[in-house]
DNA sequence: GAGTGGTCTAGACCACTGA
DNA sequence: CAGTGGTCTAGACCACTCG
């Protein structure tokens, strides 16, 4: 039986590849059904003639993409797909429009020293009321039409003279490289709804209270400490937010 | 040198995980930065006496964190944390609703089979005009305040009789499993922002013109083909989307 | 050609589950 | 207890990169 599931040994194609292509279709094709056991390892490394090894680096596979799970002493289950709460990819805004077509473009309104107050204290965990911040004001346009309104803050050292025309990177990961020596490695967004205010609304020639989304970015260091916020407004009927859940599939 | 860099073979803590976690406080703390070489798997073999397939145990764990990247012929390289476009964990919504401690409601407002219509259509991808759908209209409360109204869409199948007292799991997924025998396997959802209707401000007990954000779910089956849609209206000011982005660690 | 990571083997011992 | 997956070894050969 199963004649056509056979794997060339000699391929260019990785032994644990071809496995795990195979053992994918069979679950995808439903002769392998959510709660299902596979063969053990042992079973398919004989009958494919291949190391316990090598059949394990496949079921690697199919575990990291959610379609099986492997119980210690019991034996490897087909998953049923979990379609809420998984790992997803985001596209990020900009790229998005970007693959679109569509020329993007940043334009600086300002950029000043401002003194901290008590918002700025809370996000940024500090107590020093006389900590100075870099405040840039931005907006992107694709095509001449005004797309995000966003404001960024990041601490100020003298260090770095802060020339506007200097300013190659307007995004706040590259605003933070530039002015302070640290390297944000992770970070936390939160995105919310909202409606455009008086101000937003003559920046991005929206209706006020025309529905917005409302971005707020903070970056981390390697100590967790925060070094950059910013808060970005987009037009709600130019930008929508597509999440794919599901199984994932092996490469493409 | 480098006399805290052990490795307890002997401890019941496996020998990769100890490794990769070695190495990823050496990166974390900046000891090796972005851009520079991990040192090649066979010194680092012969340096702790291990196995070169345990070392590569290890920085395949470094990998599908996305904090190293290997280069076949040049070496393994500390990776610059990236902030953008990359992947993230996205709560549900009524998980984290949940999480905080709420209790969820679901109510059913009606369910009934309907004929379809051209947008049923073409979500759907179908031709025939008899086609019946049936839809349901819920409303998703916690602690007596309206949060999240939904309506939903699946095939209709006079194999199963539609009792709504009959339904177990609301959610969509559920419903697509109770009255059709499909499994669904993988799910795209939109999410935009808009304001309140009329109707959807009486349901929700918000203000006309309320920002909100609007849920479009589609579910697919084995084939690819739609066998459910959902379009959600949540509130505004009770919904929020967090995302945590950079390096993941290496299990917890 | 020397050095790197990528694949693969044929064993071994262990920890865990279930009858 | 037999059978499962989890870890680990000490080799091997390959494909790739770069001088």
């Amino acid at each position: 039986m199963n004649d056509e599931l056979k794997i060339d040994k000699n391929s260019v194609i990785p032994i644990y590849y071809q496995l795990a292509k195979l053992l994918e279709g069979q679950i995808l094709r439903g002769e392998l059904k959510p709660g299902e056991a596979l063969p053990t390892e042992t079973e398919i490394a004989n009958r494919f003639e291949i190391s316990r090894m090598t059949v394990r680096r496949a079921i690697s596979e199919l575990i990291s993409a959610g379609m099986v799970k492997a119980q210690q002493g019991k034996g490897t289950f087909v998953s049923s797909p979990k379609l809420n709460n998984v790992f997803i990819e985001l596209n990020d805004f900009d790229e998005e429009i970007e693959k679109i077509g569509l020329k993007l473009n940043t334009t600086i309104l300002g950029a000043k020293i401002v003194k901290t107050d008590s918002r700025l204290m809370r996000i940024f965990e500090i107590d020093d009321p006389n900590t100075r911040f870099l405040f840039y004001r931005t907006v992107l346009s694709a095509d001449d039409e005004r797309l995000v309104y966003e404001c960024k803050y990041t601490f100020y050292t003298k260090k770095k003279p802060i020339l506007e025309s200097n300013i190659k990177d307007p995004s706040l990961t590259g605003l933070v490289k530039a002015n302070i020596d640290v390297l944000p490695v992770s970070s936390k967004k939160v995105l919310q709804v909202s409606v455009a205010t008086k101000e937003e609304a003559r920046i991005l020639g929206i209706p006020i209270n025309a529905p917005v989304f409302v971005a707020e970015e903070l970056l981390y260091d390697l100590e967790k400490k925060p070094v950059g916020w910013s808060k970005a407004i987009y037009r709600g009927d130019r930008y929508q937010l597509t999440i794919y859940d599901g199984w994932l599939r092996i490469d493409n």
